[in-house]
DNA sequence: TCAAAAGTGTTCACTGTACACCCATGT
DNA sequence: ACATGGGTGTACAGTGAACACTTTTGA
């Protein structure tokens, strides 16, 4: 007699981070539909039968924001009891990080309203989200220390005063302007573009990534 | 009309990893049923629907080895297509350590031969249980920096020789006495128990863990 | 007395941190 | 001319790495 497994629902949970209006931001949707009808949730969904969990990740991100080829990496599984008030669910969850101007997302989906909120404060939210949503930022404040994973914020230029802003949100406290600068020079994952970006004050040397979708671990 | 999500069969494997003969061994099972059949497996089993999935990895542990309250952290989740050739079978993974003598496996359970194996070389494996054994030696080599993760392997009772064995061992490479006894007695986390361990040679003070089932963070 | 593991400090190089002023631009 | 952000170097402290000999025991 052959043992039967137990099938369970499988979801993927997506903590996807930007930098906008000074503040680390994570994207949520509120949703339209029960449980949880109207509180905000992470995106995410069902992972299908032939469907491998990284891509289902990325096609629910893309289906709810338009984006494609991001960062993206597996944080943690949630499979605790009663995490899901219809039945059983696991879900594995995401970590993500985009550039602030790629989405500004406005727009109503089918799954419903989708908008950039501050992690903090957080809003109510759905199932075990806030809890998902922490781990995510403590793995990403832990990842600033030993890769380069914050450079996943940055557009195609940006100044080295972008970046320090960066790894001062993030981190939540100012850092000394040359030592920020010889550390990420000496880093070499930067390169000078050769343009400058004007602006109200004297103009700064724009740098762009060596290899944009590289995330390193620098020790 | 609702949606119905489609339901996956989900699993645990554990690498429970000790030091055996001077070197990094993992626990394994010689499958006695097909798929794989007399190949060599890690420990685990389908997860029940009213189980919690860390539960569930410490039941299966338990079962197939007797052992108990043993450290143990999810390592990843693979759900990759075709890993199970039955079905689609999404697994969580876990990272497990005990001290060597806690265990001598040659018991044949339910399940099949358990045994140590070390790590370098390993037999062929079932699934993709290879990718996820050198996920978690990789793990372990990482977490020797930042944690003090090693001391998962260490007996009740122990010499500071006993401690610097286990770090060469996972590492690879010899380290300096003096060097390796002042950081280690600088984490503040060993303490004397005032009893000697007499052998053929000079008695080694014996030291106890302060907190035998902290990991801490180190940096 | 010999073999083998236990135990113990100091020096040096390097890395990380603190710190202040001039520059280029727009208004 | 002034306000604002851009850009630059040096000095010091703390951490990590190299390194050799004496002690204690059992055989």
């Amino acid at each position: 007699m052959a043992y039967e497994p137990p099938r369970i629902a499988v979801t993927t949970d997506i903590v996807l981070f930007t930098i906008r209006e000074g503040v680390l931001q994570v994207l949520l949707l509120r949703r339209a539909i029960p449980p949880f009808i109207n509180v905000w949730a992470l995106p995410g969904g069902f992972v299908e039968l032939h469907e491998a969990l990284e891509d289902n990740a990325r096609r629910k991100l893309h289906e709810e924001t338009g984006l494609d080829n991001i960062y993206l990496e597996q944080l943690y599984t949630f499979g605790a009891l009663g995490r899901d008030p219809r039945e059983r669910v696991v879900s594995v969850a995401y970590v993500a990080l985009t550039p602030a101007d790629d989405l500004h997302p406005e727009a109503e989906t089918r799954a419903g309203t989708v908008a950039w909120h501050r992690v903090d404060p957080l809003p109510a939210l759905a199932f075990d989200h806030a809890e998902i949503i922490a781990m995510a930022r403590q793995r990403l404040v832990a990842k600033l220390d030993y890769s380069t994973i914050a450079f996943q914020f940055l557009p195609p230029q940006f100044t080295l005063s972008d970046v320090q802003d960066i790894y001062e949100i993030i981190q939540g406290q100012p850092m000394d302007k040359r030592n920020f600068r010889k550390w990420v020079l000496a880093l070499d994952d930067l390169e000078e573009t050769g343009d400058y970006r004007t602006g109200h004050h004297r103009p700064a040397m724009l740098y762009r990534l060596k290899n944009p979708d590289l995330v390193r671990i620098t020790k």
